[in-house]
DNA sequence: TCTTTAAACCGCCAAT
DNA sequence: ATATTGGCGGTTTAAA
């Protein structure tokens, strides 16, 4: 008998799903043959170059093993304008957005202008609130036409797929500041501050423009799997994998609403993962009863607090093991997760690479075959 | 690998 | 009346 509610279960369930094809994304695959899955980014005028090369750097350094590249990319402008492009990259430029009609994703990047759209004042710029409205209508006849097309945003963009409609009724992430605006302008829109992106299927939101590089990595993850996400992040010098956040899952009351009540302690905590924490030492931190601790952090982070921690823990052993030739010992010691051993257990468990593989992968030199 | 033991988890429910 | 709290205890999980 499996026990229903085990959350290493769960995980583990995750993990496969996430490294195996799912039906959602049956279409993509089916169609990667005849020609290589397009990657559209909007550019909105005033595109930030920084955001705009994100999504060309994780997508244009996805290569099979072959080293033949993965996925085309095309940039848009939305107002016909030219775009700075990487020459580093095969990008080609399209002006207008035209490019829309054969994208397979369609990713939208911010652009100066957007993170105050719409402010109390009402004083929007009217260049900036023009393109936002002709590549929103874009989106939704995309999405209406062609209902397989993936569509995503990162940080201030989330405007242009909420203006489309896209986001109504459904989980968003947007950037921390642009958050509770955002959510009084889009009420139907589940806006949720705490994840670094989400995945809710067609339509995915990026934070900020770190998480943007998660989101892209997430989603070529999805497309090709673990090895291939793995070799673009050793490309890009990014760490491999950062979760979206299982808050995802969550019903979040609404959107604006309830602060967190455990942030606190958990930034908290993760100033202190290398020392031993109870549940009783964090609902001390946050003045409350173990019960009501535990309960309003299941609510807000959606897991429960040992497991985070645990979480939180790996994360910071994986940092330790890509960027220092520490001991695993130590690197266990300084996670808080007291010897290699539980390392090891640990690893296996959610990443599927113990230490000693993993650091190789990212420090070949320190670790000798 | 198996055993032991402490801690965490969460449904239930009375008290607020 | 409804919502939140926090103690209890059976079950599950993790560390040694």
């Amino acid at each position: 008998m499996v026990p229903l509610a085990s959350g290493l279960e769960d995980d583990m369930r995750e993990d496969r799903a996430m490294s195996a094809p799912t039906d959602r994304y049956a279409g993509h695959r089916s169609r990667r043959h005849p020609r290589p899955h397009r990657v559209v980014v909007v550019a909105l005028p005033g595109v930030i170059p920084f955001e705009l090369g994100i999504p060309s750097r994780v997508f244009g350094a996805a290569a099979d093993a072959a080293g033949r590249p993965l996925y085309e990319i095309v940039t848009c402008s939305v107002d016909g304008g030219p775009v700075a492009t990487d020459a580093d990259f095969a990008v080609t430029v399209s002006h207008g957005l035209g490019a829309l009609a054969d994208a397979d994703t369609v990713v939208v990047v911010p652009a100066r202008g957007l993170d105050d759209a719409g402010e109390a004042s009402g004083a929007v710029d009217t260049a900036v609130d023009a393109a936002v409205e002709a590549a929103s209508a874009a989106l939704r006849r995309l999405h209406d036409r062609r209902p397989g097309v993936r569509i995503a945003s990162i940080c201030t963009a989330a405007e242009v797929l909420a203006r489309a409609g896209l986001l109504d009724d459904r989980p968003a992430a947007t950037h921390w500041r642009h958050a509770p605006g955002f959510a009084a302008r889009y009420p139907a829109v589940r806006v949720d501050a705490q994840v670094l992106y989400i995945d809710d299927g067609d339509v995915l939101t990026a934070a900020g423009a770190a998480s943007g590089v998660d989101l892209c990595l997430h989603i070529v993850r999805r497309d090709h799997g673990v090895e291939a996400a793995n070799r673009v992040a050793r490309a890009c010098v990014v760490p491999p994998h950062r979760d979206g956040g299982q808050a995802q899952y969550v019903d979040h009351p609404m959107p604006g609403s309830p602060e967190s009540s455990t942030a606190a302690t958990r930034a908290w905590a993760l100033d202190r993962l290398d020392t031993a924490l109870t549940l009783a030492d964090l609902a001390a931190h946050a003045a409350m009863s173990v019960r009501t601790f535990t309960r309003r952090f299941r609510a807000e982070v959606g897991v429960s607090p040992n497991r985070w921690l645990v979480q939180q823990r790996v994360a910071l052993a994986r940092r330790l093991l890509e960027t220092t030739d520490l001991p695993v010992d130590e690197v266990a010691r300084r996670a808080g997760l007291g010897t290699a051993a539980s390392l090891r257990l640990h690893m296996a468990a959610t990443v599927g690479v113990p230490p000693t593989a993993y650091r190789r992968a990212f420090r070949p030199s320190a670790v000798p075959a």
